[in-house]
DNA sequence: GAAAAATTTGGCACTGAGTGTCACTTTGTT
DNA sequence: AACAAAGTGACACTCAGTGCCAAATTTTTC
């Protein structure tokens, strides 16, 4: 076990975490990431420097504070469904979450442009792009079983599976969020499946 | 033109940056890359501190000092010869960095090695898989001419193909680079063209 | 070949992220 | 109420990266 809980303390925590993440978001989305200083949201919430890193391990954390979390969905859903195929799966993982982008647009977009400003922003992005593929692969390799080459083709699944996801989403991003995601996404996984082939 | 030339200066400069690559890679590798830090580098190299930044941008910047090359290289490649079929291109691209590649393999792994260690590094190495994703897309988009959903094929088509590269390298890495790095890239475009159906 | 112009360099000071330490306060326990 | 455990704030420190300016070096011009 982790937590032996604590009452009054988990409140704490939870108030000050979101205080930070409040008046970080305000503060990224209206100066820009690179010039709010730590210094900046600490004062807007109320803590003290050294606690900040207390709260997130950086400054790019706080700007993705539900990292883990989606994180643990996706492999979540993965996990699901073992006796379907791996493709239906996928398939209808991704039209879960293209219906959650479509429902958050402008807000995904926003965030999307502010990534787009910052170096550090993109690098964290692509650390997580990296932890979902990982997922991926496991779970390719969990469903493969003993097939020669498995740890060879589901890593090279998962990479084309997130190199097409992340050009699917850079496109509709690039559009404006203006196509249908869904039909964007199944495409995506179309082409995966039945080849690029011209 | 960007260089009048100019016969003095070039060749000190030359030396220097030499001296700061070599004095890095030596360091690196001896202690560490988070573990050397730029003044160590320039008191090694004979450089000031202040002139480091002006070699390089960055510390990473220090550790693929080819990066515009190989990128500038790999562009003249898919240029090459615009009439073949674009995955035949592609084909004999992968060969060639398959046997450069093979032919270089210690220093590859002792390179690929440092990276895993820090995550600066890994950032820089997603940076620049970025450009080359985006060199792809262009020559993509450039070929496919003025097909409809031209821009979200090229796109798609390219994050697949950094995707499947990415992951097939690493299959390689992880095998020590054993196992035959031609085949294992073959075998990936081929699976891209024909599809992942099982 | 010397003086002037252009470029490069080194030193200094500064910002901002991230870390170690330690004393102080708040919360939970008995 | 007393004590232990966990959280917090203040201070000092390291290191990457940048702006600025004066000194040195190279190139150009006469």
């Amino acid at each position: 076990m982790k937590k032996p809980l604590t009452p009054v303390r988990a409140q704490k925590k939870h108030r000050n975490r979101n205080a930070l993440i409040e008046a970080g978001n305000r503060r990224f989305h209206q100066f820009g990431y690179e010039s709010t200083t730590i210094d900046d949201i600490c004062a807007d919430a109320g803590i003290s420097r050294r606690s900040f890193f207390r709260y997130f391990p950086s400054k790019e954390a706080l700007a993705f504070p539900q990292r883990a979390e989606r994180l643990a969905h996706f492999r979540a859903l993965l996990r699901g469904n073992p006796t379907e195929s791996p493709f239906a799966t996928l398939r209808r993982i991704a039209k879960q979450f293209a219906d959650a982008y479509t429902a958050h647009r402008e807000s995904l977009i926003a965030q999307q442009e502010l990534i787009q400003t910052s170096p550090a922003l993109l690098a964290t992005e692509h650390d997580i792009d990296r932890e979902w593929e990982e997922a991926l692969e496991e779970e390719f390799l969990l469903r493969l079983g003993d097939v020669s080459d498995a740890a060879l083709r589901a890593k090279v699944t998962a990479g084309a599976l997130i190199g097409v996801i992340r050009a699917t989403l850079r496109y509709w991003f690039d559009q404006g969020g203006e196509p249908d995601l869904a039909r964007l996404g199944a495409a995506a996984i179309d082409a995966l499946e039945r080849g690029f082939i011209r």
